[in-house]
DNA sequence: TTGAAAGCGCTAACAC
DNA sequence: GTGTTAGCGCTTTCAA
């Protein structure tokens, strides 16, 4: 009736040892006479004797699960990050509790408590904002936190992500390069660092080297899905842009649609860069150029570091900053200085 | 040093009261006085005491934690029905343990094992064929298993699907209709009932019940990949045939960039009709008639199934099948009957 | 190399 | 309404 309930208790008195024994068994502890081992393996395999994560947790203190955080599984850019993370978890022998927080402060904090009280032993961070509630429950609990490709200026803890202001002023250099002297820089909230500071900072940077002054009615605010393409792309129109810097690939290829519904030839008369290389990039035609941004790794790194920091080991530099690259696909024209 | 480690007794012995009232507290165990459940609150608050899912697991031999293998995460159509999984475990107040499976026989049981003995509440799977290692796991376990958008012609677990036989027919009918004879059927292995069984059944009595004979020829396999997709068309280009089923959305888009980058115009001269209706089909130009799927539907109601099962729960229906449509977008001409 | 025994923090009878 | 007392299944000293 029950489920099977074979504890390692039922192992040592079929085998005739001590549950310690056992214990030491099941942990590949090298402190077991190879008979002895061998008789315990036997009587494992026989009773099918499976332990008990649970209980193991509860004694040891160690989980072997972090909790991963992420705004929603359905977003090409955070899934890439999370099968990474995932992968490398794996490696080390963890497992993920994944949780959708729709980058909503409030599920962020509730969520973060939950895995918490699951015990995790460490927690990957996804979303955009952190909130100085998060931060608080961050530093509160003992408990590691790595970001994946989000940014705290407050850097109390990892975080893993490429360097958005410079990836973001070259990709304003090349449209200015272009011709461009209006451009649109759409992103979702600016009060957050990756857009409100790196990301508009590089736009800036950018048109002050060329002398270009900066334009405020140039600067767009949106929500990363493909459906607002259309209302987005309309509203660069009325800014008089010739071109746009997008920061989520979605959100891109929206606006290219809308563009190319319209009858306007990209990028001949309005050139698009967005953000992430996701896979969508290379499946619109013509593909959109785009800042390549090593997703996988960046989940991967974060939960290396976290691995790190969850074994105690000495960390030489918990904020990592990985390569990005520019690449020229097919909505930006080909540079004039080729 | 340590962990912040407030227990249940810590705030028992503040509150003036036993563990139990405590217990009883946090649970929402109506039997307690109000004051004293005000007394044992405020101490909880003041303490900041977090209860301890991995003791409370132990002991109540509920963890509130359900496992999910997963293909890829980074694919839309598994992804939405996670997302749509992970919304109705929050609702129930379960976490979610995700696991990339990689359609791997080996690590879907492997991941199962661990999962098993974390002692996760009920596992939802997704994949395409059971094999009969993993079939014995399920049943080994007392844990209650749904497959989502996988079939089990087994039934001996819950699942959740639409009639894939019957969208295939409708399917071909349409391109049938459309004057077509020769149309090419694409998806993965065949050895697994999905496509091998009831989507090919499907394809087959469409062009039965139209008198056109089966050709073998017609029957192409593919892995799910947008890369894929160039050499796919040709595949499909070198059997004559004028049209395309395909059972993957990121596959459908690669071969329909591989016929418009080779000129072929779509749908004049080439139709295609995909089967997600993931966001992918609205994102290319044209636009790709499919099957709708309710994705998340499919995610959400299996985990709504798992939660009776888990709940023990009298279901009246453990195999459960989603409406589906057809909608022709851009890849299929006109119906000749509109 | 092995065993005994004390928890880990909580729930769940059962008694009062 | 509330407290007592066993466990849940395992790890981990500490002795032997």
């Amino acid at each position: 009736m029950d489920k099977q309930t074979i504890t390692i208790y039922d192992v040592a008195r079929e085998a005739g040892v001590s549950m310690a024994t056992v214990s030491r068994v099941v942990n590949g502890n090298p402190n077991v006479k190879p008979t002895t081992r061998k008789k315990v393996l036997e009587v494992i395999d026989r009773l099918d004797y499976r332990p008990n994560a649970v209980a193991r947790g509860l004694a040891s203190k160690k989980t072997t699960t972090v909790g991963v955080i992420i705004p929603d599984v359905t977003n090409l850019y955070f899934s890439s990050l999370a099968r990474g993370i995932d992968d490398i978890a794996t490696m080390y022998k963890y497992n993920i509790i994944l949780a959708n927080s729709d980058e909503n402060d409030q599920k962020e904090v509730q969520v973060l408590n939950t895995l918490l009280a699951k015990q995790v032993d460490g927690v990957i961070f996804m979303g955009n904002t952190i909130t100085d509630e998060l931060r608080a429950e961050f530093s509160r609990s003992r408990t590691p936190v790595v970001l994946a490709g989000t940014v705290d200026p407050d850097q109390q803890v990892g975080s893993v992500n490429i360097d958005y202001e410079s990836a973001t002023k070259d990709s304003v250099e090349l449209l200015i390069q272009n011709g461009h002297k209006k451009i649109a820089f759409v992103s979702e909230s600016h009060d957050e660092p990756i857009n409100g500071i790196y990301r508009l900072n590089g736009y800036k940077k950018a048109l002050e080297e060329a002398s270009i002054d900066f334009d405020e009615s140039l600067v767009l605010q949106s929500e990363y899905t493909y459906k607002v393409g259309e209302a987005v792309y309309d509203q660069i129109t009325k800014t008089g842009a010739t071109a746009a810097i997008i920061a989520d690939d979605e959100l891109a290829v929206g606006v290219l649609n809308a563009a190319l519904d319209r009858g306007v030839s990209v990028p001949e008369e309005f050139e698009i860069i967005t953000s992430n290389n996701s896979r969508l990039t290379e499946m619109t035609r013509p593909q959109l150029s785009t800042v390549v941004q090593p997703l996988y790794d960046i989940g991967a790194v974060a939960m290396r570091l976290l691995t790190k920091m969850m074994n105690k080991e000495e960390v030489d530099e918990k904020t990592v900053t990985l390569p990005y690259s520019i690449e020229a696909k097919g909505t930006t024209k080909e540079s004039p200085n080729l």
